[in-house]
DNA sequence: AGTTAATGGACGTTTTGTGTCCCGGGTATG
DNA sequence: CATACCCGGGACACAAAACGTCCATTAACT
C-alpha cells in the first residue's frame, strides 16, 4: 500500500498535497458539523476563494452538501473519510516529521525515507535515491558540486542519471584523501557523479594528515591550487554525517586525538569536522579542501543519513546550523524528534 | 489496494487520468527505444505542446532522458514502469471496459464498477452508487426524470443525496403500475427520489393490464393527462433492465403472452418493453405512462443494471440504440463483451 | 425587528496552459 | 560528401483557468 503512494508520487508529485488538503477540508467540515465557507477558510489557512474552489469540486463529488445556513458533510463523504483515515496517517506520518524537523532547525527542506537504514539493505537505498533526487532538484546550471565521502554518498552516486541539467556541472570532492576504502572516498564518488550525470569533474589528490609545511608546498601547485578553490566556491555542498567515534576509528585516528575527541564530547562528524552535542566544532581533521567558512557562501548544504544510530549525530550537525536540506530516514528522524 | 485507487478516484479525478496520461507517454516510448517528439505526439493523439509538457515534467523527475536524436526512457523510468503496471490494470481496466462499450454502442458514457452484483450486495450497493452519481451529473435544472421500478432502481434512491441542483427537478414514474412490490414500484422510487434531493414529484395511479376502453377513460382524467405529459415530455429517464422471462413472471404475465414471448425470442425488458436479442421490441405491456416513441425527444437516457446473468438483456437494449449512458458492473461488461 | 453569517453570482486581474512557428544542429540516406 | 529530414528547445501570442475581491440575497438567531 504505501509502495502504490510511492510510486504515484514520481508521477503526480502533487497529488499528496492536494489529497491532503481535500482530506482535511471534509475533515473540518465533519468536525464542525455546519460550517460557513469564511471561518473555515481561517480555521484551515486558505483564501477563501481557493477554498471555494475545492468546496466546489467536493460538492460535485457529492462529498459535501451545502445549504444557506453553510456547508456539512454528506453520507458518502463520511465514509470516505473513514476509509481514508488509515491511508492519510501512512501517507503523511512522514511529512509531518518531515515538516518538524524542518521547522526545529529552520532549514529549508526535509526529506524522511520509509524505514531503517541501520536494518534494512532497502531503505538505505532509498536514502541514496532521495538524496539523488533532493540534489538533481537543487542544481542549476554549471554549477560546482562538492561532495564528501561515505557509503550513504556512494549510495547517491548510484542512482544519479544522466540528466541534460547536470551536464555543465563540476563534482568535486570537498575535501583530500581521508583514509577511506577507494570506492567510498570523495574522489571516487565525485567522478561516479560525474559519469552518472554526463558532468565533469575535478580530483584532489592529496594524502592524509598533511603537516604545515607539506600543505604549503601542496597549496603552491597550479593544478592543486585550481581545484582547491573550485572546492572553496562551490554552489552546493552534499555530505553523509557519521558517528564521530565510528569514524575517528575507521579513519584510524590516533590515540591521542581520540582521547581528546572523547574527552571534548564529539558526536558527529561532517566532512572531516567534528561536532559536540551543541553544535560546536571539536576537532578538525588536517587537510586541505572545503573549511567550514566557506560554507558561508555556499547556497545550498545537502545533508544525507540515515539510521537510527545516527539519529544523535545528525542532531549535533544540524544544530550548528549550516544545513538547508536534511535527507534522513524514519528511524533516525525520530530519534532527532527525541533531542529536540 | 483497489481500495485506495478508489478513494483517489473520488477525491482526485482528474490526477487519475494525468496519471495515465503519464503513463502512457513513457510506455509508448519505451516501446519505441528513442523517438521524437512529433512522432510520438501523432501516435499518442495529443498535441506537441501538451505532450512537450509532460516531457518536461517527466524529465524533471528523471524518468526519461533526451539527447539531440530523440527521448528514450532512462532507468528508474523503465522501473517506475514495470512497478506500475498492476496498479494501472487495477486502475483503468474497467475504464478500458468502459471505453469498449462506448464505442461499440455508440453511447455518450458507459460506467462499470468492480464485481458482480449477482453474487455480492456490496456490488449492488455500488452500482447504486454510480448510477445516482451519474444522474447527478447529468442533471442541469428544473429537468423532468422519468424513473421505472426494480431492486436497481431502489438502490440507486437509496444513494441519492439532497443537492441544490435537483432542487427545482421533477422526478415521475416512467409508466404506470407494473405490478411489483410496493417499494420497489417506479411510483415509490420516484417519491423516494425526490424526498432524496429535496426535487417534487408527481405520482402515476393507474392500474395494470388496461383495456382501450378503460385507457380512453383514464387519459380524460386531467390530473392524470397532466402527469402523462409530463412523463412524455421528460428531460431524463433512468431505467433499470432485467431478464425477460424473470420480468414476465414477477408480474404474473399470462400463460398465453409468457409463450408468445419466449416463441419470439424475448431476452430483455425495459421501461414495459420487451426486447429480442438483435434490440427488436416484440412485445409491449399495456399501459399508460413514457412510450418508446417519446425517447427520441428525450436527452438522456440512463439504463442501468448489472450482474453476470443480465449480461446478454443489456446486450439487447442497447442494441435498440436508444441509451445514452449505462452503468453496469464488471460481470455484467465481461458478458456485455463476449455479445459484440 | 435587527443582526449576523451563510451561499452564490459577478468581474477584473493574474497566472497557467496551449497552439504555432522557427532555429540550429545532428542523422541518415543517397 | 551533400542534402533532406527530424530532433529538441526557444519564443510568443492567445485562450483558459485560477484567484482576489466585492456584493446581493437570505436563513437563523437574538
Amino acid at each position: 500500500m504505501r509502495e502504490i503512494l510511492d510510486i504515484q508520487k514520481q508521477l503526480l508529485p502533487d497529488l499528496m498535497d492536494i489529497m491532503k488538503k481535500r482530506y482535511s477540508i471534509l475533515q473540518h467540515i465533519l468536525a464542525s458539523g455546519v460550517v460557513g465557507r469564511r471561518t473555515l477558510a481561517s480555521s484551515l489557512d486558505m483564501t477563501e476563494r481557493v477554498l471555494r474552489g475545492e468546496v466546489d469540486f467536493l460538492k460535485e463529488q457529492g462529498l459535501l452538501e451545502t445549504d444557506v445556513t453553510g456547508m456539512k458533510i454528506s453520507e458518502s463523504g463520511r465514509q470516505l473519510l473513514e476509509a481514508m483515515e488509515p491511508i492519510i496517517k501512512l501517507a503523511f506520518g512522514l511529512t509531518d516529521l518531515e515538516e518538524s524537523i524542518r521547522q526545529a532547525f529552520g532549514m529549508s527542506q526535509v526529506i524522511v525515507v520509509p524505514g531503517d537504514s541501520d536494518t534494512s539493505d532497502f531503505t538505505k537505498k532509498e536514502l541514496g535515491r532521495a538524496g539523488a533526487a533532493a540534489l538533481r532538484k537543487n542544481v542549476t546550471k554549471d554549477d560546482i558540486i562538492a561532495v564528501t565521502g561515505g557509503s550513504t554518498m556512494a549510495q547517491i552516486a548510484n542512482n544519479l542519471a544522466i540528466s541534460s541539467r547536470m551536464k555543465g556541472s563540476w563534482f568535486v570532492p570537498a575535501r583530500g584523501g581521508l583514509g577511506e576504502s577507494v570506492d567510498m572516498q570523495a574522489n571516487t564518488i565525485a567522478s561516479i557523479m560525474a559519469k552518472k550525470t554526463g558532468g565533469k569533474y575535478r580530483l584532489l589528490h592529496v594524502p592524509d594528515h598533511l603537516g604545515e609545511e607539506a600543505y604549503q608546498t601542496l597549496i603552491q601547485d597550479p593544478q592543486i591550487r585550481e581545484v582547491v578553490e573550485a572546492v572553496r566556491s562551490c554552489r552546493i555542498v552534499v555530505h553523509g554525517i557519521g558517528d564521530a567515534m565510528v569514524m575517528a576509528r575507521r579513519r584510524k585516528v590516533d590515540s591521542e586525538t581520540t582521547r581528546s575527541l572523547q574527552a571534548e564530547g564529539a558526536l558527529a562528524e561532517a566532512f572531516g569536522y567534528y561536532f559536540d552535542r551543541e553544535g560546536n566544532v571539536v576537532h578538525k581533521m588536517p587537510t586541505v579542501g572545503l573549511r567550514l567558512e566557506d560554507l558561508q557562501l555556499t547556497e545550498v548544504v545537502i545533508g544525507v543519513a540515515g539510521g537510527k544510530s545516527k539519529g544523535e549525530a545528525i542532531v549535533s550537525v544540524l544544530r550548528h546550523g549550516q544545513e538547508d536540506v536534511l535527507v534522513t530516514d524514519e528511524a533516525a528522524a525520530l530519534e532527532i524528534m527525541k533531542h529536540v
